[in-house]
DNA sequence: TCTGGGGTCCTAGGACCC
DNA sequence: TCTGGGGTCCTAGGACCC
């Protein structure tokens, strides 16, 4: 029943707003909120502030003298920060085990073999040892599976009589657990998904549990159906150790005030190209293709609004600066519209690769698979070529020979041509 | 003489997470 | 005057391949 051992979920509560408190101790057991970027909106609240009923991601700016009267006070975002204080917390948590998934800023996944009885001591030592070595304070999940582990740690943080440390180690206290939250407290289920449960007669996450898993598969995807077997103490999200290259990297921001001047986009832009253009090479990578976009503020809907984005692709996969901030700024002269009063603007990077690989026309995937296809071909028919043709025998049955069309091979494998047309 | 069908890729959009 | 900034995965449909 809980083969693959046990998984933790280790969680720093309310991240950001303890951090501050770390560094300012007067904070502690006052209503605290942090803000995002120009003080737009709520993103962490202490518990005391969300005792008051802030919610989070509220505008702030229509909560302020309401939430100030009541002695709430607010902090600016530090990232700077908050990222140094999670790799602490990350640190400490990799002295308990080397199995370990680091998943968001804030949170961890610990993988728990061979710890038998003492599982429980085990996590007490571990909440203290982050507390006392960061000033953070966490909360434990303990469960067969990460989404069991998400609703332990939920059930810790939920009611102070646990001491921050839950274990869900057999089914009646899983479904005791599962039986006190909603459809919309589980890893993975939002407004959207919980309204399509409902319309099929699932309303708790119990009857998620024990609904038909071919009927959730075929009704809800795969993701659902993955989601109601973890529920059942069924592995199917395993921990990852290594953590995967990005796939993208963004970096945009909303403006304090609407920007309508393109001089003006196009130094945002120019910085933010530059931003994103640091952390691709801080992880090794390179971009062949990126994205441009701008925003106006859709919050009001008496201004013209305007979203576009536009894509380039690179003719070469770079991290260099200067020429991502060309293409990205050629992006913005494409979609810009005079007359808008733009609220956000932003550059993505796709297509990324190890730098170290970078090669010209290495990366269109379409003629990688085109020479993987190839080779394959070579290596299981008995090929003959021809000047432009080639046939083949398969299955003992003579075919119609295929027409190469040599034209449409991207100039990245015509070495593996050469080498094929002399076999 | 055979003119179909299966596979893969790309893109956009949706939904979710922290 | 003021409403964040990142990410991931899945799906569907069309293009394109042989």
């Amino acid at each position: 029943m809980t083969v693959g051992g046990l998984i933790a979920l280790v969680d720093c509560n309310n991240f950001y707003v303890s951090c501050e408190r770390v560094f300012q101790p007067e904070l502690r057991g006052k209503p605290v909120v942090v803000l995002s970027n120009n003080d737009g909106c709520v993103i962490a609240r202490s518990n005391e502030a969300k005792a008051l009923g802030i919610a989070m991601g509220a505008p702030w700016h229509l909560h302020r003298k309401q939430f100030e009267a009541a002695g709430v006070i607010v902090r600016s975002s530090n990232y700077t920060l908050y990222g140094d204080m999670s790799s602490r917390v990350m640190s400490v948590l990799s002295t308990f085990t080397p199995d370990l998934e680091i998943y968001s800023i804030d949170e961890a996944f610990l993988g728990l073999s061979g710890l038998g009885l003492r599982l429980e001591s085990h996590a007490r030592a571990l909440r203290a040892a982050v507390l006392r070595w960061t000033g953070i304070p966490v909360s434990v999940g303990i469960a067969p599976t990460k989404t069991l582990a998400k609703v332990a740690n939920h059930a810790a943080k939920k009611d102070q009589k646990h001491g921050g440390v839950v274990l869900l180690l057999d089914e009646a206290a899983q479904d005791d657990a599962l039986s006190k939250i909603e459809l919309t407290d589980l890893w993975g289920v939002a407004g959207r998904l919980a309204a399509r449960l409902r319309a099929i007669g699932i309303d708790a996450p119990l009857d998620l549990k024990r609904g038909d898993p071919r009927l959730i598969r075929e009704r809800l995807g795969v993701v659902t159906a993955r989601l109601a077997l973890e529920l059942r103490g069924v592995r199917c999200l395993d921990l990852e150790r290594v953590t995967p290259d990005r796939k993208s990297i963004m970096a945009s921001r909303s403006f304090g005030r609407p920007v309508t001047a393109l001089t003006e986009l196009r130094e945002a832009v120019a910085s933010y190209t530059a931003r994103a253009a640091e952390k691709l090479r801080r992880q090794h990578l390179a971009t062949a293709s990126l994205m441009v976009f701008i925003e106006t503020n859709r919050f009001k809907p008496d201004d013209a609004q305007h979203y576009a984005a536009w894509p380039v692709r690179l003719p070469v996969a770079t991290s260099d600066s200067a020429r991502l901030i060309g293409a990205a700024l050629a992006g913005l002269a494409a979609i810009w519209r005079d007359g808008c009063r733009y609220k956000k603007a932003g550059v993505v990077l796709l297509d990324l690769h190890p730098a170290g690989a970078v090669q010209e026309g290495l990366f269109d995937k379409r003629d990688d698979a085109r020479r993987v296809m190839l080779m394959r071909t070579v290596d299981r028919l008995n090929l003959r070529f021809g000047r432009d043709t080639v046939s083949f025998a398969a299955a003992g049955r003579r075919q119609r020979p295929w027409k190469l069309q040599r034209e449409l091979l991207s100039s990245c494998y015509t070495t593996a041509w050469d080498g094929l047309l002399r076999v």
